[in-house]
DNA sequence: GCGTGTTAGTGTCACTCATACACGAACGCT
DNA sequence: AGCGTTCGTGTATGAGTGACACTAACACGC
């Protein structure tokens, strides 16, 4: 018999960047993503942030509503509605999950219970189209990065090669970069300058100023 | 005291296209948007398709999920959840509401009871966006269409006006439309061509073949 | 201190795409 | 036959995008 009287839960595909993009996965009996029921007085976004806290050790992280599903759009059985979230972490915050969970590159991730696939997909299709018109990329990344390191963040999402040039003219000319004067040795060659992302206020105060 | 175990609701911004856009408003003591509780066994796009159903008389509409809102979100006291969808149709489908229904201009709607009104801006939102990446306008028209009629739509969606000859370049240089070899005469003035839209999966059939 | 290996950083050219803009064509009506 | 009205069309110019190769700066080993 069909109920929707029991509570809605949240399920959180979480990303972090680590030599390609990677997600988290919980284990126990069967790797499923980071997802539970939604506590009295508790909101979706609490709710979620608890799922992704209970398994690595960091709160301050993106994050951000995918979809809402239910029985008939996940392909399950189960009643009840599934509220998902993806989130993002550059990897030195969530570099140690717990015990019982595991980052998986996209591709060679175990075979999920019912309707988790699609999420996750779902998540992967989302993170991918924001790429191109927003500035989501840098939620992989240190406050301060190299233009090198951006563009990793880039191709490893959008699953292509960039042509650097061009990255580095697009990125610059975009008005969300900010030099910031220092730079990073990283080894036997010509150290890289880096940069921060400018905050979004500032940025429109700079268009207002430039109305071109 | 909060309470999740309330039945989550949908509620839904139904749009049409009659000189400009218009959302459809629910009456009784104040307008508001269509909306309601999710019946037991119901699933959420059949809950928000006989929200949608309930106020106007016709069920083939163009439905989409929007957002999933908690009071927290939405400004509210109120426990319990809502997902919000948007709907598109044209005005010969619509045309006529129930009596306590009624279309509003967005400029000219009434006030609306909190998180009502986050809902309207987040769909019209959406909509904006979608038009410039899908052919979603479409959802407004006919099966048939004149580029004239096509443009209005763009032009009230995005509250700007669009230049001619660029608009039927872009679109007739789309793939997603076909002449039909009909025309209209409307008036004492020269007919206009009738076009529809090509289906999706022709599309991306003609893409293949044409892969440049 | 000099050579070498490695990554950072830069400019141009060709081409495509977007924008701005004005007039003849086809019809209904009088 | 003339008029009013909407439909339908091409071009020129500037902006943006994509492809492409070399020098700069450093660490290290000798």
């Amino acid at each position: 018999m069909s109920d929707t009287n029991t509570r809605p839960a949240t399920a959180v595909v979480l990303f972090t960047m680590d030599r390609g993009l990677k997600v988290l996965l919980v284990g126990g009996s069967r790797w499923h993503l980071p997802c539970g029921p939604v506590e009295d007085g508790e909101s979706l976004a609490a709710c979620a942030k608890r799922m992704v806290t209970n398994a690595v050790r960091h709160s301050e992280i993106y994050l951000e509503q995918l979809y809402t599903f239910d029985g008939a759009t996940l392909g399950t059985q189960g009643t009840g509605i599934v509220v998902t979230y993806y989130a993002l972490a550059p990897l030195d915050k969530v570099g140690i999950p717990d015990r019982d969970s595991r980052w998986f590159a996209l591709a060679d991730a175990p075979a999920l219970p019912d309707g988790h696939q699609r999420i996750v997909d779902c998540a992967g299709d989302r993170l991918t189209a924001k790429l191109a018109y927003t500035t989501i990329a840098h939620q992989f990344l240190p406050d301060q990065f190299t233009l090198a390191e951006l563009q990793a963040v880039y191709e490893a999402i959008s699953q292509q090669p960039l042509d650097k040039r061009n990255f580095r003219r697009r990125l610059q000319s975009s008005d969300h970069l900010v030099e910031t004067g220092g730079i990073r040795r990283d080894g036997r060659h010509r150290p890289a300058r880096l940069y921060r992302l400018r905050q979004p206020d500032q940025v429109a105060a700079l268009r207002q100023g430039n109305p071109k």
